[in-house]
DNA sequence: TGTACATCAGTGAACGCGCGTTCACTGATGTAC
DNA sequence: TGTACATCAGTGAACGCGCGTTCACTGATGTAC
């Protein structure tokens, strides 16, 4: 036991802290509207310390984005290639998306409003691609015949907005409480877009 | 006939020019991501000539918003509020997104981009709010059993998440082709989340 | 009709502020011997 | 064990560039008489 310890209530692990104030200013304002002195001060740090990290605060905007999009991809990747049946796959799914709405709101509210703020050339890894993955199980159920669908990529969007935009309007205030309540219906709702026979 | 017509082939209507190139570059990078000098540069402009009538970039952008925003919803509005069969004014209104979008998709990206840009005390008038339009619309339709859901904010959310996922996926490029053609889907997906027996 | 004046969109150079970034420095931690 | 040195996250003051904005000016159009 180390006397250092004892004083230093809360060790140094400022990036942390800065990181964490990143992700809460560009989730609430947008990515384009923060400046590093926010940050700076809403970590409280100095500004330099960012650079120590990150080339920039545009590098550090994407790097945070890439990395939060692509761990919770990896999760959605789990879920959706599980051997359970396609329907128990998008309960499970939109059950994923919602708990982690509900758990960290601050993280999703960042993914969703930062997600057309970048330059077209930056791509989130194909592999841990939300979006992606979604388009793809759909394609497999449409191919394996459990969901029909005339036009794949079509259901696959209106899926995907069904999902994520009561997520937003619970972010603008639109749609009260918490949203794991809704898992149900809207996992109802994407079967009915999906299955014909319900 | 006025010689001075001959030689100004294009008399000067510079506002026009501004509006539409902010318009364009707002909605191709987001409005955070746009220069004055940018707008004045697109427009073929001197950048002062923005402040002859807004009282700076800010105010551009959210007067421009504001303003093809309420145009539109005045349109669902009218839609909306027809006489006909909740179901034809769903088709009708789908048409309508669909068919504004292929016919003026630099507004369309513009509106749908800038969403969640601007201050959240800058508010459009909630009589020409097509998502306000949308949830009372849907409100009614439930008060007069035309349509079944044990949610009506989120039976709302979830459709118009479903008619405007679509179309951003198309100007990103998931979605191929002119929307137009996707109507009859997507309208029929609004009924299958909005009508118990179809 | 012509003349004098007002108005106003647009010009282009200039300006100052705030932004992202840099840099010499600090102090804590790890490592070699 | 102690000593010397390397590493590296973080500091805080300074910097320069680019941004949004301003302003004296221009020139075209409208209007009064």
């Amino acid at each position: 036991v180390n006397i250092h310890l004892l004083i230093m209530a809360r060790p140094i692990h400022k990036l942390k802290d800065i990181e964490a104030a990143a992700i809460r200013l560009f989730g609430a304002r947008g990515v384009g509207r923060v400046t590093t002195k926010d940050i700076a001060r809403e970590a409280g740090t100095a500004e330099g310390a960012l650079y120590r990290h990150y080339s920039g605060i545009e590098d550090m905007a994407w790097s945070l984005y890439k990395r939060e999009v692509e761990a919770f991809g990896a999760r959605v990747k789990k879920v959706l290639s599980s051997p359970k049946s396609y329907a128990a796959r998008i309960r499970e799914s939109v059950s994923l998306f919602y708990e982690f709405f509900d758990h960290d709101r601050v993280t999703f509210a960042f993914i969703l409003l930062s997600e057309h703020q970048f330059s077209p050339n930056r791509k989130i890894s194909p592999r841990f691609n939300p979006e992606l993955l979604v388009y793809s199980f759909i394609q497999q159920g449409v191919k394996e015949g459990a969901f029909q669908h005339p036009h794949r990529d079509l259901a696959a969007a209106m899926v995907i907005g069904m999902v994520l935009t009561p997520a937003m309007h619970c972010l603008t205030r639109k749609l009260k409480g918490p949203l794991s309540r809704h898992i149900n219906d809207v996992a109802e709702g994407c079967l009915r877009i999906l299955v014909a026979d319900l």
